[in-house]
DNA sequence: CAGTGGTCTAGACCACCAG
DNA sequence: TGGTGGTCTAGACCACTGA
């Protein structure tokens, strides 16, 4: 790898860590210590080492200079799966079914979540997403239809709920949180799973300007991985 | 905001984005064109789009242009926990349990995930992570001794083998599977919860430099979220 | 308060690839 | 093959903060 460029340099640094040239909890060289080192600027050695910092191999403070972290906790970055890419990235044919459209009143967790007034009706779907016409999610959502007046007459059986809502209300922000929960009989049904079975699932809230979007949660069939790298 | 910093610079261009000012699928502006718009250098402007591109938002090509991406599939940035950290986080006293520790033959899948030829013996070990003396995880591991010898006298019981292991042999990649799995007697005993309890895993393999390092299974107890947001 | 990282600039050259 | 993004440079000023 070069080690003019600000990636080739990042590697070079990052090998030095790991082989114990500095040691956790110490201090590295400054960014003009190793500017000079490589012979290169010294903006060069600022984004490998904002890179590195980024990665969570190091912190770096003003004054206090840049140091390994004592332990490397590292950040994976993780694709937030849109379920017909997951389903075409395997060479599969994705499709979907609406098991359920209502507009209702939602269950109390969910109104507190999405900060709706006791009593508002929002958007409720149920939809089961197919690859190769076997069930590989449950999906089961609440959408402020205050927030995305279209979704009423959008055309759900031809684009699913979140790709609709992606295009048309970009989010700006959002929570997400990973479990495991246990197939009841609406999930079990869906899925074509016993009840009983773990189920990876993925919580989700959404919002836009600070006010509420959408509430999924994402039931994935048994044997489901989301996988990544460090 | 100061829009003249490439970070407020790189927010001024997401709200835009967001706004609909350049829809999904159109071509932004060049480089050049937001630098004389905003009055900065068209340094700064790369490493905003540079910043949004990372963040999933924008797709850019040479020659082609910066693009909206058609569907704004975000990546989430996860912290892969360190349980000490998590538990400490909360306010909970931090503790920890071996229950196994032997060299053995892995079984014949583990064997194969670390490149292990048949026949060769790991370190083996069951540990429990405790909150507030609450079991919260518990992780199965298996450990290549020659990669990482001194975990054989390393003492367990005072730091954890992760923790022991990221300070000794800090990794150069891994992979990371995140799933649920049904609790079998083992993880359920060790987490005092029914069997059958749907627990939230992952699964992780480590290497450097091609050579395998550990292999680890951290299943969670019933109830808990890894969480992060958007 | 002095040294470190954070950031901007203006200009330059290059790699890539779509037209 | 020309236009676009990728990157480097040398210098500069500033913000922060720990010694």
């Amino acid at each position: 790898m070069n080690e003019r460029t600000h990636q080739g340099l990042k590697e070079s640094i990052r090998i030095r860590i790991i082989s114990g040239e500095w040691p956790p909890d110490t201090v590295m060289p400054g960014e003009a210590d190793l500017a000079q080192e490589y012979g290169c600027s010294r903006t060069t050695v600022n984004r490998a080492l904002q890179s590195l910092a980024d990665d969570g191999l190091i912190e770096r403070k003003r004054r206090a200079g840049t140091r390994v972290k004592d332990v490397p906790t590292r950040q994976a970055k993780i694709q937030i799966p849109l379920v017909r890419h997951e389903v075409e990235a395997t060479g599969a044919q994705y499709g979907h079914h609406v098991l359920l459209r209502e507009i209702a009143k939602p269950p109390q967790p969910v109104a507190t979540r999405l900060r709706l007034s006791s009593g508002d009706d929002a958007f409720h779907l149920h939809t089961v997403h197919l690859a190769d016409n076997q069930p590989l999610a449950f999906e089961d959502r609440w959408v402020n239809v205050a927030a995305a007046p279209g979704i009423l007459t959008a055309p759900l059986d031809a684009i699913s709920a979140n790709e609709w809502l992606l295009r048309q209300v970009p989010y700006s922000s959002g929570d997400v949180a990973f479990c495991a929960k246990i197939a009841g009989e609406t999930e079990a049904n869906a899925l074509g799973v016993p009840v009983g079975s773990a189920l990876f699932t993925i919580d989700r809230v959404t919002w836009r300007d600070g006010e509420f979007i959408t509430a999924m949660r994402l039931y994935y069939r048994p044997g489901y991985e989301l996988k990544t790298k460090l």
